[in-house]
DNA sequence: AGAAAATATATAACATGTTAAATTTATTTT
DNA sequence: AAAATAAATTTAACATGTTATATATTTTCT
């Protein structure tokens, strides 16, 4: 059997958490979650996102990010309104503290990230973001062909 | 601001997800979640461990372990006692019937893993787990010359 | 129009992730 | 040896992940 060092999912998770080991004091420090920052991210580069939207935007499943949404906004950063087009559908904004926290932090979230790709190297960076998403592209396209089976 | 999609937690959980997708089910047909997976694979591989050992083996925290294991416990998958030296100590182990049930999905497990390899190149995976593994090493070596200034 | 099916979202229930605090046993200090 | 400190583990409390189910609204069908 495959030693049981050699998992994929695991070495995934260790880099993953190495990673988010830089960003989540700061992110502390602000009270916020990276699921939390996340949602205002995703909000901020798009104002007014369907929560279906959002979730994809964020790849957060319904029932969590129905959750985060309600706590960010009993603490006013985000705000919601129903969609006229469809009752059914939630509009979630960016409120103007939750704008402003935004921009007060997203300096020093971006010199973090600069500061891993000047350890890690610039072109390493590339290579494994692409590696990544041929992963995960191969992996879709197989389910995709199985499917049609 | 670096667009929202080029994060690299991210897309590290999407490679994930992406990946954990494969095993998902042929897991939940046997009643396992990954962790609980991870655990048994774990003993499997050395039978006998401290529970503290078994979390950094396993890379799950604690708390979380703690619980993991109390509900192998109570399927009989695994048996604890309490270490001779020190008191303080559980140590876990597959009981004859977590050994069977290891014996019994490994096949299929690596059967999958067999595929995603195929699926994506062995060459490929072999440079996507190096560079996990150094962008790790390279993360953590930084943290420690933080330490020391 | 009214019933049935589909869609968007929320809630429920339970496992896991995460930090802090509590508990128990070992070790060190004085 | 008694008190203080440290270490291993568990429990508590709350956020998130995940599947199933419920609710409300819209669309489709007849």
């Amino acid at each position: 059997m495959r030693t049981f060092e050699r998992s994929l999912p695991m070495s995934l998770l260790k880099a993953r958490e190495a990673v988010m080991k830089r960003f989540i004091p700061h992110l502390r420090a602000h009270d916020l979650s990276p699921q939390q920052w996340r949602v205002l991210r995703a909000l901020y580069d798009n104002e007014g996102l369907e929560i279906s939207t959002l979730s994809e935007r964020c790849f957060l499943l319904m029932p969590s990010l129905s959750r985060i949404v309600q706590n960010l906004e009993t603490r006013q950063l985000v705000s919601r309104r129903i969609a006229e087009h469809d009752q059914r559908c939630s509009i979630i904004s960016l409120t103007p503290s939750g704008h402003e926290l935004v921009e007060l932090m997203a300096p020093e979230s971006e010199a973090r990230y600069a500061h891993i790709t000047q350890i890690f190297g610039y072109g390493k960076l590339e290579l494994l973001y692409e590696l990544l998403d041929e992963l995960v592209e191969k992996l879709e396209e197989a389910d995709k062909s199985t499917l049609e089976k």
